[in-house]
DNA sequence: CAGAAGCCCTGAAGGC
DNA sequence: TGCCTTCAGGGCTTCT
């Protein structure tokens, strides 16, 4: 499930295969994903040189010499592989790059989009344009978390999901902060007091988990060259009738469903 | 208008 | 073993 830490890892990955290097051929195999790939996109890759790979929330960003930025999301199921194999069942776009290397985008469940966009007007494209402010970057604090909160009647877990009011979170990352931050995921989000602690572990849970996936990329780059699905150890995350992890909490760890979505969270810890 | 539910899609997992 | 059902959830669309 690529949430922001695991397309953060993907992008570190992918950074030396791409940067500053061509894509000598760029075969797209069907139509589209979630939606249909822009016209000629083949014929508008081959040839482009990378010249920056970047991020913004949950899509990766990859800039070319052409002018244009190939916008990509990994949807559910979507991962980069760099490898030598052939393109075999999912494998919906590969892209052959100068001096050898081969990045593969492979996404069983088609929820992953592909486009291309002008340069200059990336942040102008519709999926990128309300997004809310980076949770790692100093736009992101406690008077703007509530100020977006303020009067909204949502529980403070939808709230989090919600990408206009911060950009990146999704289902795990949200019940784990909301755990370490010890706050109930139904409280409404407009009747959560201070921020300031979730704001803290909100950035801590998502660097901690870059940094895992950083340690296991070393791992996977030696083995079958995947990039973006890492062992991480969740705290609450898919552990419903299990021991509360927080430090003389003898909670277990409940599973309840909100707006479609599951939340784990412990009933006896998490009562701010 | 806000909030919740529906939908897309496939593979894994569990029940019988 | 194998078939069937349920679940997973990002983010848009539709409904209330």
């Amino acid at each position: 499930m690529p949430e922001l830490p695991e397309v953060e890892t993907v992008r570190r990955g992918l950074q030396p295969v791409l940067e500053g290097r061509r894509i000598a051929q760029a075969l797209v195999r069907r139509d589209g994903l979630r939606w249909p790939f822009p016209d000629r996109m083949a014929e508008r890759l081959t040839g482009a040189m990378v010249t920056g790979l970047n991020r913004r929330a949950k899509y990766l960003l990859v800039a070319l010499d052409t002018g244009e930025t190939l916008i990509i999301h990994l949807g559910m199921s979507g991962r980069m592989l760099v490898s030598d194999a052939e393109p075999g069942k999912h494998d919906h776009v590969v892209l052959e790059i100068e001096g050898g290397a081969r990045v593969t985008f492979n996404d069983a469940r088609r929820f992953g989009m592909m486009d291309l966009i002008e340069s200059d007007r990336v942040h102008q494209h519709p999926l990128l344009a309300d997004l809310g402010p980076e949770p790692l970057g100093n736009d992101f604090n406690a008077l703007v978390l509530t100020t977006a909160f303020a009067g909204k009647k949502s529980p403070i877990k939808s709230a989090l999901l919600d990408q206009t009011i911060v950009a990146g979170l999704g289902n795990i990352y949200v019940c784990e902060a909301l755990w370490r931050a010890g706050i109930n995921p139904l409280r409404l989000a407009g009747e959560v007091g201070s921020v300031d602690l979730l704001v803290r572990v909100i950035r801590e849970v998502l660097s901690d988990a870059i940094e895992a996936g950083g340690s296991s990329l070393r791992d996977h780059r030696q083995t079958n060259g995947e990039l973006g699905y890492f062992q991480h150890s969740f705290s609450v995350y898919g552990r419903e009738g299990q021991a509360c992890r927080t430090v003389g909490c003898l909670g277990v760890i409940e599973r309840i469903v909100q707006s479609g979505r599951s939340t784990f969270w412990c009933p006896t810890c998490q009562i701010v």
